[in-house]
DNA sequence: TATTGTTATACTCTATAACTATA
DNA sequence: TATAGTTATAGAGTATAACAATA
């Protein structure tokens, strides 16, 4: 089960490199637009959910709760997103996406694209879906692993 | 170019998802050894380069010069690493890895083979074997793009 | 004048503990 | 009693600026 020996550690080592690099031109390229990584994950998120609590998203972004607060604040302050208070159990809010959110969330898309097109360049199209097949199956085994369930109908 | 619209942006977060895992799991398994992944980087490279400076170290680990001083020192307490004056500049060190230093690089590396073999677990020998090669593609591209040369031999 | 390594300091990011309001 | 959210605070990690030695 071993190859040649070292692999794993240049993988590793490369797959740290190649992450800190998306993020970090993800990163720049999203900075003129007033949002980090972060709020475009939340961002991502709440497209696709209808509605989060600030607990389910700290968890899947696994962040510290706290975190969120201010995460939160930041969006609400720019109208990208709406609390309220789930009728459901009023102790969390039923957070939303706004249309603003939306419009914010679209651009921040053609950031990432264009930010993916970058890095992976050197891979065809046929080699980048490949690439995200494997990295599928091997965070599926991550999140089965955590025994955690999916946040509304799918992991983002 | 552009696939499944958001491929980019699930392939990056499964990246930076991924690539934590990995760190996190190293760190947890070289914790009982005493070191952090960084000295284990540090030992890596040193292991295939017979003397580096630390500036050489920084740059390709992408760190800050000021942080290579205690890591070395961390190091060189160990009795893992040597510092000596580099003949031909004298304001550098050459770093040189010890027999001490080899030994841990060694069970290091057991260590790291086993994180890597928990994490990609679902890929075959062929598919790790590709996503290496795929990312080695993607990484040279990165460091051409910062037209900085190789260090010794080889890029570790 | 520029570079390597060093130190001290300031800054950023994150986690911890304590609180409230709901359940 | 336990959980969602909040706040203030402490801690870790990182970068910045100034310095000595060498080029």
């Amino acid at each position: 089960m071993s190859d040649p020996p070292g692999l794993s550690v240049l993988l590793g080592f490369q797959f740290a490199k190649c992450g800190s690099w998306l993020e970090q031109r993800l990163a720049d390229g999203l900075a003129p637009h007033g949002l980090k990584v972060r709020h475009f994950l939340v961002l991502a998120m709440l497209g696709e959910a209808a509605t989060l609590s600030q607990q389910q998203m700290a968890t899947y972004l696994s962040l510290d709760p706290t975190l969120m607060v201010a995460l939160i604040d930041d969006l609400e302050r720019q109208r990208l997103v709406e609390r309220t208070r789930d009728p459901a159990d009023r102790r969390r809010y039923a957070i939303r996406i706004t249309a603003k959110g939306r419009q914010s969330l679209a651009k921040a898309r053609t950031v990432a694209d264009a930010v993916g097109d970058e890095v992976f360049a050197p891979l065809d199209r046929a080699e980048r879906r490949q690439l995200a097949d494997m990295l599928g199956r091997v965070m599926a085994a991550y999140w089965d692993g955590r025994q955690s369930g999916s946040i509304g109908t799918a992991r983002p």
